[in-house]
Order: C-alpha cells, then structure tokens, then sequence
DNA sequence: AAGCCGAGAATTGTATACAGTTCTGCTGTC
DNA sequence: GACAGCAGAACTGTATACAATTCTCGGCTT
C-alpha cells in the first residue's frame, strides 16, 4: 500500500475480519495507531471510509464502534445489492462498448479457471476474481455515481464471506449467471441483463441465509 | 454548527452552490481553510464527505476538484434515488410503526401550511421541509444502511433546487404525492408505496429535465 | 522548434502538540 | 444507601509543523 491511510484501512478491516475486534466493540483511535503502524490523522480518515461501508459506527466525540449487523441489515444490504447492480446491468446494456464487455469476458474466463482446476477450489482466488467481475460490471455501467454507491455496498465483509461455504455446483451455476449476463449486455437486452443480475444477487442472499441465518 | 469541520462542509458547500466555485474547478485545502476560517485538517475531513456525496473529486496527491455533472449522472441520480426511495417507503409499510407514521404526517402538514400561505410561496422553507419528509421517510424504514447510503444521494445540489422552478400547482401535487404514500405506509401496503414514492421522484426528475436539460 | 530534464515552488499527506469534550470514580449530601 | 456534583483522566477534535509528492517553468538537447 502506498499511503498511511491505506496502510491503517487495510489493516483495521483485518482486525474486524479476523475476529480480533467483535461487533459492538470500542475502536481506539490511539489503539488503532499502534496496531497499523501509523499516526491518529491517517487512521481517522480510515475510520471515516470504513463508516462510509457500515463497518463502523462514528458518533461525533464519542469514538467509533464496529457496526453491528443484524439479519435485517444483511437482508436490506443483498436487496440494494440487487436493485444496483440490476441497474448497473441495464445500463451496461443500454452503453455498450466493447472494451467493457472484453473485460468481463476476461473476468469470466478467470473465474472459469478457478472452477475447472484439479483439486480443492482455491476460494480466496475465486472471491477476489468474482469481486473483479462485479466491478468491470460496473465499470460498464459508465455512471461514476453509481460506481461509488456499489462500492461501498460491496467492501463489507459479509459480502466478501458469501461464497465461503458454497458448494462447487453453486459456483459453477454462479458463474453460468455471469455468461447468460455478459450475453444479454453483449446483444443490448436491458431487461435481461438487469434480471439475471438480479437474480444472480437474490441467490446468493439466499445461500447466505441457508448457512447462516 | 457546533465543529469545526460541519462548518467547513457548509462553507464549501455555499461556495459551490453559489457558483463561486464552479464545475471542473481546482479546489485547494489552504484556499478552503481560508475561507472557512479553520485550519485544513477539518477542511481535509470536509472534503471526503462531500466527495461521498459527490459534490467533489479527490485524486490522491493531487487535490480536489468540483464534480462535473452531466445529463446522464443526474438521470442516473434520479434513477437510484426512485429505486432506493422507493425501497424505503416498501420497508416503511412492512415495518410501519405509529411514531414514524405520526412523524411523516406532521412533514406533510407543515409542508401544506407553506403552500397556503398567502402571497408568494416560501420557496427555501418548501425545500428544507420537502427533505425532511424524505428524512423521516428513511427513518421510517428502520434501515440504517439504507439511510446513509440515501442520505448521500439527497444532499447534491442537483436535488436540492429541482424544486425552485416548480409551479404552484407542481407543489401542490408533489404534497399530494406525499400524503397518499403515508396513508399506503399505514394500512402497510407495501407494493402500493413503493410505486407512489417511484412514481414521485420520476416526475421531479422529469421536471427537472424540463427546466433544465 | 519541439520535447526532455531537473531544480525550485506549491500542494497534499502525515506526525505531533494542543484544545475541548466526554467519561470515570470519588466525595459529600440528603 | 442512593444520587447529584465535581475533579481528574482519557479520548476525540483541531491546529500546526514537517515530509513527500506533484506541478511549474526555465534551460538544454536533438
């Protein structure tokens, strides 16, 4: 990472994954100083983007806390997840442009690779290409409002952990979902794109909810 | 305002909105901190949040700089607010509860009592009544994500002067919008509210691109 | 003449010191 | 014994000094 502010990003998103600090805990701005190696200033504007993504909760001179996330908060985030990135769909199908649409079919090929991989599938390696996916989908949608929106929509972690405990025959039909779209974007179908999209979103929440809620 | 860097956004803020800074503009903290009479580190704080809101541009290293927006960005805008909007008032009627309700009624009301007045209607206290419907509309689906992920999308500019070209009549309607969502919301039809609050933001934007575009 | 290069200036990024607020725990009162 | 009130501590918010990066513009090379 190249700047301080990264650096403390990257590492207090860590500490909350890895369980270090739970939800509802207390986040020192000092305590977080130490642990990334950085000063209070840089630490607090990590803090800043990290309420932007619902990781933490600020209240002005009271400090900041890990968010904590109920099955509600987790239901509203795959509903918005799934009108957005419908919207970004439609609108990726409705702005065309090659270079977009090459870069998804890259994104698909990779994940392909990842799936059709002798052994156990490297989920770590499939996570990362499918986050890559999603943002070429919105790289697509040519709207850099949108683009910011989803992006804070998709940092948080429960997101990122979805597809841990899918079984390969959910990954492989995650990934047909991506072909069928990059498809319909490809011919211009709006509507198309924007359904699959959707329901591409809908199953996941719903894995989700089956393993853990 | 009660911080330093509250004050810092409002003052930067006015300075775009009154077009003293306008679109494509260099924006320098130190000029900023001049202006706002406090030193750059809460100008610094100021600046990410109007970048979430995307009233500026951040490029690291190379400051800030007023957004452009272009005819598409607002469609889009308009666009994620309907759906966003409209998944409020959905969650609202699902999750309805008397004090929400009660509080809707009272922005309804308030907004009412402007356009009786007579003479000229109060266009400024129109607007800031007119966002607190929406506000407590968001707090009325108990979605906190939710909340701040529209909050951002309310506050540009764009937004906040649809209104200053409506006719009479347009605000009269607008109202009458309103109080049809509160009475979906309170008999709990969801699907009901949910198209009345889409409907409702699609007619400012077309207003808007009347006016405007 | 066009374009590359580098020193200096200007600006952003970071660390640290200070100011202001909130929290804690004791004390005194009823 | 319960609770209000008040130091003192701990923490967040702000200002300022310093470091690092980017921009500017004159001079040089081709």
């Amino acid at each position: 990472m190249a700047n301080a502010a990264d650096q403390a990003y990257e590492k207090i998103g860590q500490l909350i994954l890895s369980g270090h600090f739970k939800p509802g805990d207390r986040l020192s701005e000092e305590e977080l100083s130490r642990f990334s190696g950085v000063s209070r200033t840089p630490v607090r504007d990590a803090l800043r983007r990290l309420e932007a993504e619902y990781f933490v909760i600020i209240r002005p001179n009271q400090g900041a806390e890990v968010a904590v996330w109920s099955a509600r908060d987790i239901d509203d985030l795959f509903h918005m997840r799934a009108m957005l990135e419908g919207m970004a769909a439609s609108l990726a199908a409705a702005r065309r442009n090659q270079g977009h649409i090459d870069a998804l079919e890259v994104c698909v090929d990779e994940i392909d690779l990842v799936l059709e991989a002798r052994g156990d599938i490297d989920v770590a390696k499939f996570l990362s290409e499918n986050k890559k996916f999603h943002l070429a989908l919105i790289d697509a949608a040519c709207s850099p409002r949108l683009r910011s929106t989803i992006s804070n929509l998709i940092a948080p972690a429960v997101v990122a952990r979805t597809a841990e405990t899918f079984s390969k025959a959910d990954l492989l039909r995650s990934n047909t979902h991506h072909r069928e779209l990059v498809e319909a974007i490809r011919v211009g179908d709006r509507d198309l794109a924007e359904a699959i999209m959707r329901a591409h979103i809908h199953t996941a929440a719903r894995s989700y909810r089956q393993e853990v809620g």
